[in-house]
DNA sequence: GACTTTTAAATGTCAGACAAATAAAATCTG
DNA sequence: CAGATTTTATTTGTCTGACATTTAAAAGTC
């Protein structure tokens, strides 16, 4: 592990790059057990507490795990997919909350993306999936569901298309455009007529997939952002207009 | 701000949980300044390291910003797209390095992104983008080009490509999947003929990007991957029979 | 009024201690 | 000797208290 040059930052911060650096430069690999923090520290020339706040910068980015106990100490953490996909969701809705970015802007990256996992999915789903998909537009149909129940629900449709083509990596990048949305689709409130052509539209789009006809999904999404698009026009101008007022 | 029960895990991840909800529900919001770490500690009934282990955590995720001295104090962070590209690479690359992620795999989620974002490309990139994509591939021409140079050229080709489309949440989005593949496609050794071919296809690509014309940029895109991939397979093939000799 | 000095508040760091968990070693028991 | 039990050592988690450093605002000076 290499050393920290004593200019410029706060010194956990360095010692926790200089961990990082070595793990995303292999020189520790995975489940390899750090040295104790009464060892870090020696080596580092710096206090337990000092290498204590390193380690949690890195715990927080699921870098490492810890255990307590004999043999215990800090490990490399495999990082899973799982991990990876919660971090980019985190991420992503704070991307969006905090910087203004407009509704046709996060809806297009949702829907551009959506496109590409559609070919593949028609091509590869599961019985799984198609059967994911059939129960949440079912329940999309129910008469009591709040908007945001609605929401919810469609995201899942969503997920289960794109975990459909099968492929971790497409789905772990997903994650984020797609999850990060939910709260910006919170601000609609869907009327029944609205529902109704959703549901439709989803309807379509699952038969497509289970039809393993990509083009034919690739239209219905194109569909479905417009539509989208719309409603959230429709919503701005009624609140814009209500404001005025 | 909510309460610990005292029941889980560490005392320091349920703190940076319980600020993380306030931030990301709104409680907290851009800007403001938290209490100081001994007001958080007499808050929560820890003691201050604890309280900067919390804090540490959340600066990891770039959630939060401390400054020193008077009228100092940790400052609840805007994430700027530049933060989450860094964090997006980072995470990405350290995703498929300790996953035994497929290069077909990464391959596929990478181009099909892409794919999503040509036609966008085509209609809005800036004459600063053609630009880029023209110098790199004048770049890769050169002869003394070292392989990892020759990679990290043709990922600025790629960047410019999913930039030109003019929307940040895709660029986000696509950083990831792109730079993530650079510690991948450095295992190819670039032949001088299969550095000609890729040169051919990248400026067909910028060809079709300056045109307008979003269908040959896809096409072009298709083979692309497909050229990569079979490159992939024969560097496989042989360090396997390399292996076995 | 403009400049300098002082002060106070806050984070950054350190040292030493104890608590709690845990695995391995040592001990005891049949 | 085998197995269960106790002890021990190691390591992280947490606390207390202190000092260093930075920084903005208050106080003082000309």
């Amino acid at each position: 592990m290499k050393i920290d040059p004593k200019k410029p930052a706060d010194l956990s911060a360095q010692i926790a790059g200089a961990i990082r650096d070595a793990i995303i430069g292999g020189d520790l690999i995975v489940d390899e057990r750090l040295p104790s923090e009464a060892e870090l520290a020696d080596h580092f020339n710096v206090s337990r507490p000092t290498v204590r706040e390193a380690l949690k910068r890195l715990a927080a980015q699921s870098l490492i795990r810890t255990q307590r106990g004999a043999s215990g100490g800090a490990f490399v953490n495999r990082l899973s997919f799982e991990d990876a996909y919660a971090q980019q969701i985190t991420t992503s809705t704070l991307l969006l909350s905090m910087n203004a970015v407009s509704f046709d802007t996060a809806c297009e990256a949702r829907f551009a993306l959506e496109r590409a996992c559609a070919p593949l999915s028609a091509q590869r789903r599961s019985a799984d999936h198609l059967a994911t998909m059939r129960a949440e537009i079912h329940r999309q149909q129910q008469p009591g569901l709040t908007d945001e129940a609605f929401c919810a629900s469609d995201v899942a449709v969503h997920r289960a298309l794109v975990d459909g083509a099968g492929n971790p990596v497409l789905s772990y990048q997903l994650a984020g455009a797609v999850e990060a949305m939910q709260p910006l689709m919170n601000m609609i409130t869907f009327s029944a007529r609205s529902r109704e052509e959703i549901v439709a539209m989803h309807t379509e789009l699952t038969d497509a997939i289970e039809a393993g006809d990509g083009p034919t999904a690739d239209t219905v999404l194109v569909r479905l952002e417009d539509y989208t698009r719309t409603l959230a026009r429709n919503v701005m101008a009624a609140r814009a207009a209500k404001a005025s007022s």
